[in-house]
RNA sequence: GGGCGAUUAGCUCAGUCGGUUAGAGCGCAUGCCUCACAUGCAUGAGGUCAGAGGUUCGAGUCCUCUAUCGCCCACCA
């Protein structure tokens, strides 16, 4: 082992790697004879490439993972990726669009050979990644969400819902950009404050065209797809105008003017022009009072449907006709200035129209009854648990889900239609309909066996309706991304197949992920697992914070506040980075992180390694077991640090037990840094080389401390390990097992010990307040205090520079001396004439008078209240009677040295 | 507009069931190159727990209101 001063992590942390892989540490396999602990990864999107929010997701469950493994259960955490519809499409496009293409130009087979092309060259970044992070991923079971036997799944469920009557077709607004072509989830059209126009538009009344009412309107183009007009039902200015008509100009059509609760009276004049096909909230308003929907845009952005002088205009030159047109008339009142948030495309910032289109839906409804059941009672838990409340809250308030996009990357929707069946079909209700109009089958009637659509896992030769072995075309859309993830937790362990995996790991445990994506992913998850299993897919839902910098900001390329964590494993260490992450957050807060922050995972990783390479040192491996050496062996600081182990073991894992990882990470530092190598260490030092049993100590205690640290540092803590493991230990720290708290429990030596800390501190405290020259002769004399053991007494002395240690029943105050106080007592240093007399007195009159004697005053003012004494629980009263003890001592104490300088 | 959360040291945050003198890391100050570690050691300064009221023997902790900030959802045509 290199014994430089300096730990230098990528000198350890790859190679580890390797062993550990190579040992086939990550595995699992079901075994009937183990308890599972399962985890499945939130899959990273295919094009990812690691960012802070995956290094720490990623962290929190490979803690889980090492934690579990070393406490004895089956322990697999399945890895994999998402395809990322959208995402994904996107990034090829990009690169098309380099070479001057769009994928039209190559035709859909073409293009998609290229997306699988683009993701055998790059989709495995991310994963490299995760694995340069420690993640302890059972990497063979690696799934993709387009791989075949999760294609399958999905189709199944597609199936499933179909024949349950929970799918439907049906119209419904989405974003669409004109640029693009295609339809982009609320989430790819981000709304940007934009300045733009509110225009104030009169509509005359039909029977009274000297009258009107005025509608407001940011676009004025979509005027001319208006096919109502609504105003409040409370409103008193239009009382008599609701369910009189008006006529729309430059079209001429007649609007009824409606009532809905949707309208609010104070915006605009409180007449709202209602154009259903254009708009979310207008479109509610048109199914609600059946009002006609039409579509007056092409795909491209030019109006169509509409009179003649606008017919292909495009939509924005439109908006200044109509404007003109209106103006002319004098049916424009006034233009106002208007802020307001309008949706841009995120990949070519085009502004995005709502568009009528005709969409595959889920019922939610009867999905979400078994999925909030099971939240509701605690079948399913959220840590922490205020998530719980957003979760049902949503449930309850399910809208159906709209899962066919526009896309090509993706699962294709398994749905045929049969040209013959739908015309005949259509053409009996509509005379004038024609097959290449938009194929409308209303939700009501979608359910199932409708004539034409036919719902098949493979490409049917025949339709079953009418026979026709031509004319059936597959639906041309893909399936929303997550309708592959929702099934992320069983496809991965080979659902729809009854494999041994599934029966054996699933339902899996612990679910770890942002809350962003609650509704998104994890709800949905929850009710495809009742719905396809009618198991839940986890029973703890850990949420964690979103990563930000110092000034609270998310990170994000374009505030190029981003932080890279590949760097940060090269400057640092992927323990560093590991570590500063999980002790920046408590459980679901934020973590708020810089660069600099990383320098404490990386100033611990190089204590740990100091600390080691000494006790390598001094103790080098002694044959034989791990066992410690008998009772009677080891002096009171191997009992002192023995008992504390024992209560950081016990703390550590209680810790981790309820995914308090801050807390867990905090203890063992804690504990290795400043009882063990602040004290521990030091205490033993001199007398190492002659005490064998104090040397399989300081093994015993840092080889049992690097067993809770490898969760949370798993590279260090595995490196150093293996060079203290015990003979009958297993290879690898990684697999071996959980610490249990020894035997040994807290005593008298432990009690010592503790004293003797207190009297150093004490001491060294003086020192440093009168500024003692270190070679001043420094005598002490300790009251209230049996004396202490020889080696204790030699130590203290030694650690707190002081020349005799005496102790007495009472240590009297005199001329050249300070009195100390601390918790097990109160002493007297002697510095002679290395302290200033004048300074001391005013130093220690000031604690009494503002320290020591308010405090008493409260205590007494507490134990005099009968009301306190009475009611406060016994152990309290107690507790502030030997506070009182203790306070008047220490008064006594003070006052009787001051007493001795005058 | 609806919901959720936060406000504690200069900064970033802990603080369990209401009960000792409210903690940590970073930063700062002072002194140390002590033979594991200067990525270190020792010591210290720094807090009206956002404000007001209430419950209680006792409130950072529970309740109400106010202020400020953040997040999510729905969004004004």
């Amino acid at each position: 082992m290199d014994l430089s001063p300096r730990y230098n992590p990528l000198d350890v942390e790859e190679p580890l790697l390797a062993q550990w892989n190579e040992a086939g540490l990550f595995q699992a396999e079901p075994d009937p004879t183990r308890t599972p602990y399962t985890i499945v990864i939130p899959p990273p999107n295919v094009t990812g490439i690691l960012h802070m929010g995956h290094a720490l997701n990623n962290t929190i469950q490979d803690i889980l993972i090492r934690f579990k493994r070393m406490q004895g259960f089956n322990a697999l955490w399945v890895p994999g990726t998402d395809h990322a519809g959208i995402a994904t499409q996107n990034v090829v496009e990009k690169s098309l669009a380099k070479e001057g293409k769009r994928r039209q130009d190559l035709g859909r087979e073409a293009f998609l050979n290229r997306v699988w092309q683009w993701r055998e060259q790059y989709g495995s970044t991310i994963i490299t990644q995760l694995k340069r992070l420690g993640a302890s991923c059972d990497w063979r079971r690696t799934r993709f969400t387009m791989d075949d036997g999760l294609s399958q799944a999905v189709t199944d469920v597609f199936l499933k819902l179909y024949e349950a009557g929970l799918l439907y077709r049906g119209n419904y607004i989405i974003n669409w950009c004109p640029r693009c072509q295609t339809a982009l989830a609320d989430e790819e059209a981000p709304r940007k404050e934009t300045q733009g126009k509110l225009y104030h538009f009169r509509y005359p009344l039909s029977e009274t065209p000297d009258r009107s009412i005025v509608v407001a309107t940011t676009r004025p183009e979509t005027m001319l797809g208006d096919t109502a007009v609504a105003v409040h039902p409370n409103d008193p200015r239009y009382q008599s105008l609701i369910g009189q008509t008006v006529r729309l100009p430059l079209v001429g059509r007649e609007l009824r003017i409606i009532a809905d609760e949707a309208v609010d009276p104070e915006f605009g004049t409180g007449a709202v022009k209602v154009t259903p096909a254009h708009d979310p909230v207008d479109f509610q308003l048109g199914k609600k009072h059946s009002l006609e929907f039409i579509n007056v845009m092409t795909d491209d952005g030019r109006m169509a449907n509409v009179p003649a002088p606008y017919d292909g205009l495009d939509r924005f030159v439109c908006r200044k006709r109509v404007l003109e047109d209106l103006e002319r008339q004098e049916l424009l009142e006034k233009t106002t200035d208007h802020l307001h948030n309008v949706g841009h495309c995120y990949r070519c910032d085009t502004v995005i129209e709502p568009r009528l289109s005709l969409q595959w839906f889920v019922r939610m409804k009867p999905l979400a009854e078994p999925a909030i059941q099971a939240v509701k009672d605690g079948t399913i838990t959220f840590i922490p648990s205020r998530w719980t409340k957003v979760y049902l809250n949503w449930m309850e308030n399910i809208q159906d889900w709209c899962i066919s996009r526009q896309i090509w990357w993706g699962h294709r929707i398994p749905v045929w239609y049969c040209n013959a069946c739908i015309t005949n079909e259509k053409s009996k209700k509509d005379p004038n309909w024609k097959p290449e109009n938009i194929i409308g089958i209303q939700p009501t009637s979608a359910e199932r066996g409708v004539a034409g659509v036919i719902v098949s896992k493979t490409p049917p030769t025949q339709c079953p309706t009418c026979g026709s072995v031509v004319g059936l075309k597959q639906d041309e859309d893909v399936l929303d991304t997550w309708f592959s993830s929702w099934l992320w937790p069983f496809s991965t362990l080979g659902w729809p197949q009854h494999t041994k995996d599934l029966d054996y790991f699933y339902p899996t445990n612990t679910l770890v992920t942002a809350p962003e994506i609650i509704f998104f992913w994890v709800a949905r998850m929850i009710m495809a697992g009742y719905f396809c299993l009618g198991k839940p897919p986890f029973t703890t839902v850990y949420i964690h914070g979103t990563v930000r910098d110092l000034s609270g900001r998310k990170m994000s390329k374009s505030l190029g506040n981003v932080i890279d964590p590949l760097e940060i494993i090269k400057q640092f260490g992927a323990d560093a980075l590991r570590y500063t992450l999980v002790t920046s957050t408590a459980v679901g807060t934020d973590v708020f992180i810089s660069d600099e922050k990383f320098v404490v995972g990386r100033n611990f990783s190089n204590k740990l390694w100091n600390a080691a390479r000494f006790i390598l040192q001094v103790a080098p491996a002694a044959p034989g077991t791990g066992a410690l050496p008998p009772a009677e062996q080891l002096s009171v600081f191997d009992r002192w640090i023995l008992a504390e182990l024992n209560r950081t073991i016990a703390d550590t894992t209680a810790a981790l037990e309820r995914c308090h990882f801050d807390e867990a990470a905090d203890r063992v530092y804690e504990f290795l840094w400043h009882q063990f190598c602040d004290w521990h260490i030091e205490f033993v030092k001199p007398t190492i080389t002659t005490m064998p049993a104090g040397r399989q100590v300081l093994r015993h205690v840092l080889e049992q401390s690097l067993r809770l640290l490898h969760p949370v540092m798993p590279f260090i803590s595995e490196a150093l390990w293996q060079q203290l493991r015990p003979a009958d230990a297993t290879k690898f720290l990684m697999t071996a097992p959980w610490p249990l708290p020894g035997a040994l429990q807290d005593d008298e030596a432990g009690r010592q010990v503790r004293w003797a800390i207190q009297v150093i501190t004490a001491i060294r405290s003086v020192r440093a307040e009168f500024r003692v020259p270190a070679a001043a002769r420094v005598d002490v004399t300790l009251a209230g205090h049996s004396a202490p053991d020889a080696a204790l007494a030699e130590q203290i002395t030694r650690l707190a520079g002081v020349h005799t240690l005496r102790v007495s029943a009472k240590a009297a105050a005199a001329r050249g001396s300070v009195p100390i106080l601390f918790d097990g007592g109160s002493g007297v240093i002697h510095l002679g004439d290395a302290i200033d007399l004048e300074q001391a007195r005013h130093a220690k009159q000031r604690e009494l008078t503002e320290e020591l004697q308010p405090r008493l005053q409260a205590v007494e003012g507490r134990l005099r209240n009968e009301a306190f004494t009475k009611s406060a629980p016994p152990d309290i009263v107690q507790q502030e009677q030997e506070k009182r003890t203790i306070l008047t001592q220490r008064i006594a104490t003070l006052e009787s040295y001051l007493n001795a300088l005058r």
